[in-house]
DNA sequence: AAAGCACCCTGTACGC
DNA sequence: TGCGTACAGGGTGCTT
């Protein structure tokens, strides 16, 4: 499930590939895939269009063009790959972008959740995320004022992409596990010790995250713009560990369900 | 502000 | 072996 660490790692690779490249045209082969504008109109506008890099803002790839952005949320099982000109096509491909030079942008989608949007201006998506976890200039005193009458569970809270933009079940999970904090504890309950427990777990977490290349589960629902896996599945503490015992103190990992969400946590490391 | 839920999808795990 | 069903996940939109 590609979430912070994992969508920064396949843009990292396309950005290695793609910047200076120019599209020539696109081809929807699922219309919902393409949220905005129309289809049609997607595939006249991206013609000309160059790379001048590719980002992250959140979960969302974007790609800053000379006039305006392409972004893609990847959801569940989105998957974003450059491949040399004439590969056969693959299933579940959703929507192509051609490139001047032969190679093609491919987004394939299983569970079709993905979306691909092309806009002017980078906020008409962005503008309802919250800050980014990893940014040099996000600071403890950012956070603590970020959770002020914030009265939700940790776990919804960690969730929510307008409170910080990034994270998603298995790192809020990890996250929890690292701060020893409890998912339902509420928001507005933490002591400033707490506060800055979660702060440095959150940081913490997700560089470790980057620099394992993210999170590929047995499903391998993630591999990046290469094709290749991560390794932080090597370093999952909580997350889907049900029944096991916790590294820390041996514990079995309980599960429950918080908002709809499976929640994993030790009961004796996270009171 | 927060919580609960249905919805969008499909591959997989499970029970019979 | 083969079938049907439940479930997982991120995000949105709706209701309470």
């Amino acid at each position: 499930m590609p979430e912070l660490p994992e969508v920064e790692t396949v843009a990292r690779g396309l950005h290695k590939h793609l910047a200076g490249a120019k599209f020539i045209t696109a081809a929807v082969y699922w219309p919902r895939t393409v949220a905005r504008p129309a289809p049609d109109e997607l595939r006249a506008r991206i013609a000309g269009r160059e790379v001048k890099s590719v980002g992250r803002r959140g979960k969302y790839v974007v790609f800053d063009l000379d006039r305006g952005y392409l972004l893609v949320h990847l959801k569940m099982s989105g998957r974003l790959a450059v491949v040399p000109a004439g590969q056969p096509p693959d299933p579940h491909t959703r929507a192509t972008f051609d490139l001047d030079d032969g190679r093609q942008l491919r987004f394939r989608d299983t569970r079709r959740f993905g979306r691909v949007y092309l806009v002017d201006e980078l906020e008409e998506i962005t503008a309802p995320l919250g800050p980014e976890p990893l940014a040099d200039d996000f600071s403890p005193d950012d956070f603590v004022r970020l959770l002020a009458g914030r009265a939700g569970r940790l776990k919804s809270l960690l969730l929510n992409q307008e409170f910080l933009a990034g994270l998603g079940n298995i790192y809020a999970d990890e996250v929890l596990f690292a701060a020893h904090l409890h998912p339902l504890r509420r928001a507005d309950s933490l002591t400033g010790a707490e506060q800055t427990r979660l702060y440095e777990a959150i940081r913490s977490v997700l560089q470790r995250a980057v620099a394992s290349g993210g999170t590929t589960l047995p499903d391998r629902n993630y591999l990046d713009a290469e094709g290749r896996e991560g390794a932080y599945q090597n370093e999952v503490a909580v997350y889907g560990r049900k029944g096991k015992p916790c590294r820390e103190c041996g514990t079995p990992i309980e599960r429950l369900v918080i908002g709809g969400r499976s929640t994993h946590f030790c009961p004796r490391c996270q009171q």
